[in-house]
DNA sequence: TTTCTATTGTATAAAAAATATACATTAAAT
DNA sequence: ATTTAATGTATATTTTTTATACAATAGAAA
């Protein structure tokens, strides 16, 4: 399943804060390691010799959730001289589950590997929560998508990390909506709004919106969509070509 | 003069952007090797294994320029698969100038480690040209200011990363100007109009600047300078503790 | 002392952007 | 046809930004 560790670099990680939005609500996907108590982390994982920081975040990714094809954005770099993954290590001493190796392969080299210090280079996304359906099976036992305020306790700086990718996350939304993926082709503007409202958790006037949403310049509108509701139709936009 | 480079993290590095404001001129430091050609490169180095990356930037940017005691900011991390010194390092083959190492110690282990694929942190930092005075010698034999329209072609990425550095400078200008300790500790609201438009290179009506700048509220209004001239003095400023 | 000049402080007007409010439109149920 | 709820759009209000005007003043010159 994974590469020998020697292929990756060292010190290096990358951790990964994907932010998933569906019907109103954002949550933060974090898998959960069974240990004796368990231990929850951000989906990451470690940087090729031969691979873009870019593509090891995507393969990370996958790897760790799943998901796949999905729009990264770099927001941050951790690097703290004691930023250190040995509380989880020791934990995991205790557990007949994977973490980033195969346990049955974590020989010696590989603990002390571990066991050093990181440099985390993070990256953040925001994905449809439903729509996004794991390709293949994460290696994670459990995995669940966490509202923050039901945040756990993560190891190391992860739940700063989330913080830190929602500031980011907040300020880049109007230029990096396209790229998120997150609204079908085509979309309603009332989906628009509540992608906005539900990210900065806040209301936006519905006229307001509208006509802010529309200043922006990279929507068209095209022909109304009929639900069958017994009111006005809205019109449909996508985003430019 | 150097650490052995078994000391540093491998695969990782640092580059600073250090912009040096002026008397209304903004340039780049940008040490010159010398070797057969010219080559240009933004001051960077390596990161220990136990030391915070903000730390080694310090440290990497007062070895290679002598500066110290900068406040430096990340601003990117520049991670291609493809990102390496190769190039750099053929030239100095036939040179007698230091790099990162004392060419008299550049034996094959380092030559190799030296060749391989870099991470690099982008930091960087804003100053005055004039004020911040090397307290140590640089390594560089070499070292000058360049005007952004003047900046030799550097080594690998490095001249885009002035350029992105540049966008985040000038975003950031309004939250991080105090800590840039670029200003004096007392100053008019002429001085720090000049390093706005010099920085953003564009002008700013005066009286709109200086309410401007008033409303971010971190400036508290002092007596009056007297500078001799025939016209009336202008206000000190400082920024609020 | 008075006048003049260059620069600064500040007030105000004009324009633009953001926000609040109102109202007409309309899809489908009744 | 009437009603209802959501939508599109117009307009008013407020706030922010930008432009313009003008009074204040430190020192030089008359």
């Amino acid at each position: 399943m994974f590469e020998p560790f020697e292929n990756y670099l060292d010190h290096l990680s990358i951790d990964c804060v994907i932010f998933g939005y569906h019907n109103r609500t954002l949550k933060i996907l974090v898998p959960q390691l069974k240990t004796e108590s368990d231990i929850w982390t951000l989906p990451g994982g470690f940087i090729k010799e031969d691979e873009d920081i870019d593509q090891a975040a995507k393969r990370i990714l996958a790897e760790r959730t799943g998901l796949e094809d999905i729009y990264l954005e770099q927001f941050r770099v951790f690097g703290k001289a004691n930023r250190k993954n040995s509380m989880v290590l020791d934990a995991f001493e205790n557990s007949e589950q994977d973490l980033y190796f195969d346990k049955q392969l974590m020989d010696e080299p590989i603990r002390n590997w571990l066991s050093g210090r990181f440099i985390s280079i993070g990256y953040y996304a925001l994905v449809d929560m439903d729509k996004v359906v794991p390709k293949r099976m994460p290696i994670d036992k459990k995995i669940a998508w966490y509202a923050l305020e039901d945040l756990p306790r993560m190891i190391m700086d992860h739940n700063q990390q989330v913080t830190k990718a929602l500031d980011v996350l907040r300020e880049q939304l109007d230029s990096k909506l396209l790229g998120f993926n997150l609204l079908p082709d085509t979309f309603t503007m009332k989906e628009v709004q509540e992608v906005y409202e539900t990210i900065h958790d806040q209301k936006f006037t519905r006229s307001n919106f509208q006509s802010k949403m529309l200043s922006l310049g990279v929507l068209e509108r095209l022909e109304k969509k009929y639900t069958g509701a017994s009111n006005r139709a809205p019109y449909l936009y996508r985003f430019k070509k």
